[in-house]
DNA sequence: TACTTTGTTTAGTTTAAACTAAACGTTCAA
DNA sequence: TTGAACGTTTAGTTTAAACTAAACAAAGTA
């Protein structure tokens, strides 16, 4: 193939890890996902071993985070055992699907201990000496907590937004 | 002080710090934000070594990425050497100027070598055998890079749209 | 039944980030 | 001018994530 393909695409491979390394996750994850976008053909285990330079048991766990992210799609083919790969093209899919699954990670648990910490507080008996420590305690967390509200809120107006689109006006339309 | 607020306190501090390890940082960084936050006196070095429970060296390191980040702001006491800081309060402030400073980042570098990506292909003079390759990588480096450009976008017009609120109409109103 | 071909899991290694302890530079006070 | 009180930097260590190699399981094929 023309070198300077190969070289536009050893360019893009390298940019996309580092973006997935920058968003804390392995340069290989993001170096797979490039090479499964570029490929015009769905991408084998074997042929991402070849093409990123990392072990079978590496591609195996990356490209089953990438599934978990939404970001690329098993195609099973009958009459071969060989598992094959597609890109998810729709970024703004990605993206919304991320989002609408944060409930269940490590992200909300922490969260939600704000609150908890907040309602450890509340229902401390107030003491004499350690009063104004308390109040001053509950009017920070209670700014913090409110934050992470409202942060919930813009995201979950933006997925609204986006439903609304994607229902009511193909609906309408008849797309 | 009283035990139960002192649980509380511990509980919040844990909820930051893995708060702060979810989004990459390091735990430490975010326990020292937390600590600073819950504090109704300035903090000193020493003090946070007490209450984080890390080394000097540590905390001077911390520290240094939370004032980058506009989360902590150091305040300089006459006659006195030492550094004393102070938890920013306003927590959208905080994500703008994260947002506004995204350019010089790590992450600008990364979005920028896509764009680079893309030209190569243009660039590449069309060769007979590698057409229908270099047809697709266009579509998909272009399809990628629309997605960041609009990113981007809704950025920009947060942003905007958050002057607008904090300079016209403060303006317009006298506050 | 044994042998291939596939993807996954595991035990151990490598690597990079974050830490500690201690040296250091600076500033002030005595 | 020495020493104490700071914050920073550095050299070395610890720790945790991500990897490799190889064993493994499953499922088909000869």
């Amino acid at each position: 193939m023309d070198d300077q393909l190969v070289e536009a695409k050893r360019h893009f491979v390298e940019g996309i890890s580092r973006i997935s390394n920058f968003w804390g996750f392995p340069k290989a994850m993001g170096a797979l996902f490039a090479v499964i976008y570029l490929s015009p053909t769905p991408s084998t285990l074997d042929e991402m071993v070849v093409e990123v330079g990392v072990s079978k048991g590496a591609v195996s766990t990356n490209i089953r985070s990438l599934e978990r992210l939404g970001m690329v799609h098993k195609k099973l083919v009958v009459g071969d055992r060989k598992d094959y790969y597609l890109a998810e093209t729709d970024f703004w899919k990605i993206v919304k699907g991320i989002l609408r699954e944060r409930e269940k990670n490590e992200f909300d648990k922490a969260l939600q201990s704000v609150g908890e910490s907040l309602e450890l507080v509340e229902a401390t008996p107030a003491h004499e000496e350690s009063q104004q420590t308390q109040a001053f305690y509950k009017e920070r967390m209670t700014a913090l907590k409110q934050f992470f509200d409202s942060l919930d809120n813009v995201v979950a107006t933006l997925l609204a937004i986006d439903d609304i689109k994607n229902s009511v006006l193909k609906g309408l339309f008849n797309r």
